[in-house]
DNA sequence: AGTGAAACGACCGTAGA
DNA sequence: TCTACGGTCGTTTCACT
């Protein structure tokens, strides 16, 4: 927790532990507390109580993630978008059709990117007219159709 | 496994079991088999089973993933790269480097999209001058600098 | 914030339908 | 591919430092 109560400074930076937690649920999200424990030289209990601890905070979460493609997706794409008015209801309206995970309200030549995810081209192309080019704010857009997600790292912040 | 020992066609669809635990673990990576055996309606020994299935398949995995922004990281950006030559090279040279986190080959008036995690903006002057423009085979660059990272889901597939 | 101990629950291998 | 079961190990709570 932050010193005042309130999360709105920057937050302390992690000791060399929790970091060294945070590496081994990176590798795999349900390796035991215990075993982890072994990896950093605590108990168990020690381990369990900063995982919760930065869990509650947002520093972490553990997850699963999947591979679209697998799943039968077979189309991403990002969009650059160019707006007008204010970009943080259009990014809410955005975030609500569900072929959409990932939407950032960014500087430079597009004032959001969203990120896509489609069975298929046909879908891609009725999302783009029906669902995201006719909202409100939405003056242009621009599509980069992934052609290979070369690679994903999920340990941002510890790297 | 698909029919004939190779995983060059498209993987089979998931059954309404396997997507059930895939959503039971995007809300908690680390809830127990048993307790997912309930709420899918299978045994414990059955859960485990298909979840090593998905993971050896690739299907899924369960990660700890973090908030950049809470780990000292506060300058993230998307990077549009225009390319020469053998995009392929490129990306293996790119994900090589730390700060970068994500890296995708697209079709459109980018070759490349890169996203990067920085300390703050001396970091990304430094990255983009010193690590990503001088890489052969760059040819020009632009730069989305996040403003807010507005929602981000994780589960790409099920949604 | 951390340890240690005891009760409980989860996990894992194996057997069998 | 599933259930059933027993041994082992992990998790949880609590008292203590």
């Amino acid at each position: 927790m932050s010193v005042n109560g309130r999360n709105a400074g920057r937050p302390a930076a992690l000791d060399e532990v929790s970091k060294k937690i945070i590496e081994q649920l990176q590798n795999d999200g349900r390796r035991s507390y215990a075993e982890i424990g072994k990896a950093v030289g605590l108990s168990e209990a020690a381990v369990r109580q900063r995982v919760q601890k930065l869990t509650d905070a947002g520093v972490m979460q553990v997850v699963a993630v999947t591979d679209p493609m697998q799943l039968g997706f077979y189309r991403q794409a990002m969009i650059g978008i160019r707006a007008t008015g204010d970009t943080r209801l259009l990014a809410d309206r955005l975030s609500a059709i569900p072929a959409v995970d990932y939407v950032v309200l960014t500087a430079g030549s597009f004032d959001l990117l969203v990120e896509v995810v489609c069975e298929d081209d046909d879908e891609l192309i009725d999302l783009l007219n029906s669902q995201i080019r006719g909202l409100e704010g939405v003056s242009s857009t621009e599509t980069f159709v992934y052609l290979k997600l070369h690679k994903q790292f999920y340990n941002w912040g510890t790297r």
